[in-house]
Parts: structure tokens; sequence; C-alpha cells
DNA sequence: GAAGGTATGTCAGACTGCTGACATGAGTCC
DNA sequence: GGACTCATGTCAGCAGTCTGACATACCTTC
């Protein structure tokens, strides 16, 4: 590291950059032909695998705003790709599911998107995937841990 | 991996998509009080290392598109951070250079961002990072290898 | 020299996501 | 019960980025 400035070339931060580059790319690219983008594919992932998630929620696990999910959302609900109640069971959160019609697309671009992540992972060892795993999830601990709490 | 769907709990895409995604955060939040933003940062970096750099090549390195990165040339441009000359000394290439005031600002920048990097890697052995870099590069190989061609 | 392919700069329009702000409901503490 | 805090849903406005399109300049290839 000189002191004048950040070497690009041996940075980790860029290189991460990079690397969600090329996935978010490369994941368009396949989801595009569907109709989809990566943001409505992980809504509706979340949704299968977790039902009833509120709005902020799929927010979170989408990695946006919960301003930006509920626009999604309203799109996603006036295609039929889900449902939520018009009130709150409980409290203001509305907890939403996946229609058949959501579910069936979501089996497609699923498809999509398992190629993309075998051929990410393509020429990697488990071993080498598992440190990774490890890796990425030490990054992510590390930059939360003061910019939660500040 | 199930066969009906994606694990978003042990996807390495989900996960390189969340350590992404803290790190545009964690650095938005220290380059917001000094009136940038990462793809600003960004493109004054590559424009100290490697002054001269075209429009397009800046895009490049930046991960946007050539337009996006004309559109912030003119704001630098504007705000007196870098110079183009008005005519195309060969081609149509504009060759961009950094103004002093362009360069100081990089610098206050690069503090904040360095400290980003720091926590980023707080943790982590030598090793590790050494093994982070190999991985991330090989991602980024695999994901671009049929992209590109097709 | 002419033709095709490639790369660049630029303009226009559209979309996505974000910030700011507000009201509402739930839980906590006195 | 009342005040405080927190999370949620939602509206409005704005910033950043993208796609599509066009003109231009270079570089082959014939």
């Amino acid at each position: 590291m000189s002191p004048g400035g950040i070497d690009l070339e041996t940075s980790l931060g860029y290189l991460l950059k990079e690397a969600s580059s090329a996935l978010r790319t490369a994941m368009e690219e396949v989801l595009r032909p569907l109709g989809m983008n990566v943001t409505r594919y992980s809504c509706l992932e979340l949704l299968s695998q977790r039902p009833g998630l509120s709005s902020s929620e799929l927010a979170r696990g989408a990695f946006v705003t919960r301003q930006s999910m509920n626009v999604l959302l309203q799109a996603l609900e006036r295609e039929g790709f889900v449902t939520r109640p018009a009130e709150a069971p409980v409290g203001k959160v509305l907890p939403t599911q996946l229609t058949p019609l959501g579910r069936a697309n979501l089996e497609k671009a699923t498809v999509a998107v398992r190629s993309v992540e075998v051929r990410m992972l393509s020429g990697m060892t488990e071993a080498e995937q598992t440190g990774a795993f490890r890796i990425l999830q030490s990054m992510i601990h590390s930059l939360r841990a003061e910019s939660d709490g500040a």
C-alpha cells in the first residue's frame, strides 16, 4: 500500500466489486429473456423459501430499501406473481405469498440462475468454495461492525 | 443443492452480493460527507494511477457504461476536477487529466476509503487475503468465460 | 482506394433505486 | 394510562445508471 493512493490492481475491495459486477451482468443476461432481473428473482426466491415475509424483510434479504421493495411488490402483485392481504392481520405488516403463477416463473428463473452459479463455481475445488464462504462472511462481518452501531 | 430451488443461505452468489452490498454501503457512508460516491472515487483513482485514460476506458474500470461515465465526466469537468481537450488529438478519444483540485479531493477520499479497506481486511490473515484474491479472480474468470463470447 | 468491422463520444428516453418525510401500530418504561 | 422508542408501509422527489440510437474515426482486408 503506497501512502499516495490505493492500488486498484491489488485492492481486494476493487476485486470484490469486479466480481460482483461480473456476477450481476451474468445474472441479468440469463434473466432478461424471462422478463426478470436480479432483484425480482431474489424477491421470489426469498418468498419461496420463507413464505409470508413482509416487505421490509424482503428488502433486507434482497439488499434494497423497503421503499424500493414496495414498488417492486406492487408490480409483482399487479402481474399476479404474489398476493398480499388488503388489511394487516397484525400491526402494519403485510405478509406476502407466492401465487402458483409466481412459483412457475420462479422455477424457470431458478434454472437460469443455477447455470450461472455452476459456471461461477467451475474451476474451484470444494475446499476453495468453503474457503470462499468463510472469507466472504468475514468481510461482511467486519464491514458491518461499526457501520451498524454508529 | 436441492432440485427445487437455490438455498440462499449456502449460495456463494448470494453471499457475494451480500458482501458487495456491505462494501458499497460502507464506502458510500464515508464518501458522502466528502460529496463523493463510489463511482466518482473510482474514476478519480483510475485517473490518478493512469492519467490520460479515455471515457470508455474509465467506464470499464469503474464497471459502468460509457454513457454513464460520460455524464459523470461532464460533471467532474464542470466542477473543475478533471480536464479534457476540446478536440481529440487523435481519433475520437478524449484523454482525461486530473486537475490539482481533483487530486486534492481524491486524497481526502483515499483516506476515507482506506479506512474501509482496512476494516474489511481486519480479522483476515495474510494467507487468507491471498486466498481471497485468487478465489475472486477465479470467479471473475469463470463468469466471463461464456458471456463475452456469446 | 473502397468496404466492412470495431471502438469511441454523444444525445435522448426510460427505469431502478435511493433519500426524505409522514402516519400508524407495537412494545417498553415510568 | 401516557410518553418514548422502534419498525413498518407509503408517498413524493431526485440521482444514477441503463438501453437504444447515431455519427465519426481508426483499422483491417480486399
